[in-house]
DNA sequence: CTGAAAGCGCTTACAG
DNA sequence: CTGAAAGCGCTTACAG
């Protein structure tokens, strides 16, 4: 069944039962319910292909992540974004790229690719390049857990700076000395992701608050693996420490719920011979007591979806975009702030002889067993 | 850019590029070199509307769910399949839908619908009426973890019985002789999952070996809801329960792994007080110690995504379809099964007093803190 | 308020 | 091996 079947039933030409079922005010009300009550009855459905052509609109929005599916935020993102999507005519497509240059190809074929009216990216930094691309695209672009607002139409930015200015003062509170940051291996070989933006803040704040350079040890998994095997990694590196952190910091808690568990298989006390905090605060980070920050991911993603809906309806016409661009308004409320809260759990405790001596001493007891 | 302007570029004509894009043998060689290299040189795109709609296929795979995104086998699937689709020249398209309402809408429409190539169904059990729309619609069907066989051009399917057959040897062995059966509420009003299949045989199975119906009580939550305060009223009704079953079966690890975790806060030893028993086995459960059944859930979707990508190049030609359809080759060797294996973990263990007496105890001492 | 017609950017018989 | 032309199923100025 097609328009021209449709049309031939109700009577009408094909140009009405298009604008009736799309509600064009010039269809009288009583035309166009008759017309939508056999579209309903017959199981119409439009050409997706057909509609998109004629009309210069891809009716696609694509959600750009360089991490796989079935991780916390990826997954929670791609639910927030697809349950206010799918309340519009647009279809969600999720895309996942994996290498630096996938990246690179992707925004350079950008401007010439009518398969996409919107794209939301994840937890990327954008090159000045990309930028430029995006800008030259006039393809609205939103940000969700963005790394700064240059290149986006709108952004959700978390608060990462705040959250490691409570993150510092309370790991000091608490007495520690030495702190370990312990980051999270991306998938896909990227480097400037938003996660990373968080541990030289994080050290920056510590060292404004006092802690030296000898007080800090990074700690990246040796393979950049994210499963098992990459802590084990780390847990053999922290061992064999100078510092040995009585805190570990870890970039996600995806990460730092492996390494706790590993840990405790190791025979290591949590929080009694090293202290561990995660970032995120993920459904199984309330069940295994993970000390962690708390960040918004649903509704950060219904956020996103919904700008990114505005964006389409204000640019409608022709994308003829660029009017509401990033450069030209650069503190829009469209960028979105999300202030994680900190989460105090059991896996965070004073450091040892932190009431008496208040310092010093290097968490270095251990039961093997 | 558009294929004519690279047809000027390259000094041919437009069916030439066209042709050389897409590897028609009828193209020399070194033409199709020098008309790729142009068009990588241009960072060209082929429209996906226009190609779509004048080949008459929409080069859209949809992976349908009546889940969340953010769960582990929805994300862990949506993974699996995306991996192997991004490979081919397919997009994958996610849809969701909520009610058994919604999805008969769906079933109905396609016929008409030209809007996708392939669809991967995940865990719904099919009507009558929906196999024979699915028939009607020529388009290939895959099952995902699906409800029997009927209605699917291939499918993925657990082998329930062998794992309930397993359980119920399990919990037999270590003396349970009350049992409890936890519903997982599934979101979107539907009753007729995969999962549900589970809990009759496991029943049944159980009768064969010799329990009676007193030994059995069946647990829903009140609301329909998977979060705490679903296992809340749970725990609720198993408190008050006659039966008061010594093991609770829960027909997914993620209900498993909040029910848990309710159980212990609540001053519940697990499995002192009560052994939990899951399924599926997905990562957190290996975190905590839960007792499972593992399946394979990524290596099933991969599987799923191979098998549809096979059937759209058989079918290719014009969706002529039919030729390969369940009803034609029932037992074919599309119809793949997982056998889940049975993980005993540390939330399983013996019933009280099973050692002495054989049963009879019942689990009953409680230790509020 | 409605219709005839051009056109969206490709693919693919058909002809050579 | 290559090209001219029809056509995929819609949308949307344009005309009335």
């Amino acid at each position: 069944m097609l328009l021209k079947d449709l049309a031939k039933v109700a009577g009408v030409s094909l140009s009405t039962v298009s604008r009736a079922l799309h509600g064009d005010p010039r269809i009288s009300e009583p035309t166009r319910q008759r017309i939508q009550a056999i579209a309903d009855r017959e199981h119409f459905v439009l050409s997706k292909s057909a509609s998109a052509l004629a009309s210069r609109k891809s009716f696609r929005i694509t959600a750009l992540f360089v991490d796989h599916f079935n991780t916390w935020f990826t997954s929670t993102s791609l639910e927030g974004l697809y349950s206010v999507i799918e309340t519009s005519d647009y279809d969600l497509f999720p895309l996942a790229l994996h290498t630096p240059e996938e990246l690179d190809r992707y925004f350079r074929s950008l401007s010439k690719n009518n398969n996409t009216d919107g794209i939301i990216i994840s937890s990327i930094h954008l090159s000045k390049k990309h930028t430029e691309q995006l800008a030259a695209s006039h393809i609205p672009v939103v940000g969700l857990d963005s790394y700064g607002t240059q290149g986006y139409d709108a952004a959700i930015i978390l608060n990462n700076e705040r959250s490691m200015t409570i993150a510092a003062q309370t790991i000091k509170r608490l007495g520690h000395t030495t702190i370990g940051f312990v980051h999270y291996p991306q998938p896909g070989l990227f480097r400037d992701y938003s996660y990373s933006e968080r541990i030289p803040q994080f050290e920056s704040i510590c060292k404004a608050q006092g802690y030296t350079s000898q007080s800090f040890e990074h700690f990246t998994s040796e393979d950049g693996r994210a499963d098992k095997a990459g802590v084990e990694s780390i847990i053999t590196r922290w061992e064999s420490s100078q510092v040995q952190p009585s805190v570990l910091f870890v970039e996600t808690d995806d990460f730092a719920i492996t390494l706790l568990s590993a840990l405790r298989e190791h025979g290591f006390r949590v929080p009694e011979d090293v202290s561990v905090v995660g970032f995120d605060d993920n459904p199984v980070s309330q069940l295994i007591g993970l000390a962690t920050f708390r960040q918004n991911a649903l509704e950060n993603a219904h956020y996103a979806a919904h700008t990114m809906l505005d964006l389409l309806q204000t640019s409608s016409a022709k994308h003829c975009a660029g009017s509401y661009h990033a450069a030209n308004a650069p503190d829009d409320e469209l960028f979105h702030e999300d202030e994680t809260a900190f989460i105090q759990r059991r896996t965070l405790a004073k450091a040892k002889g932190a009431a008496k001596a208040k310092g010093v001493t290097k968490a270095k007891t251990r039961n093997k067993h």
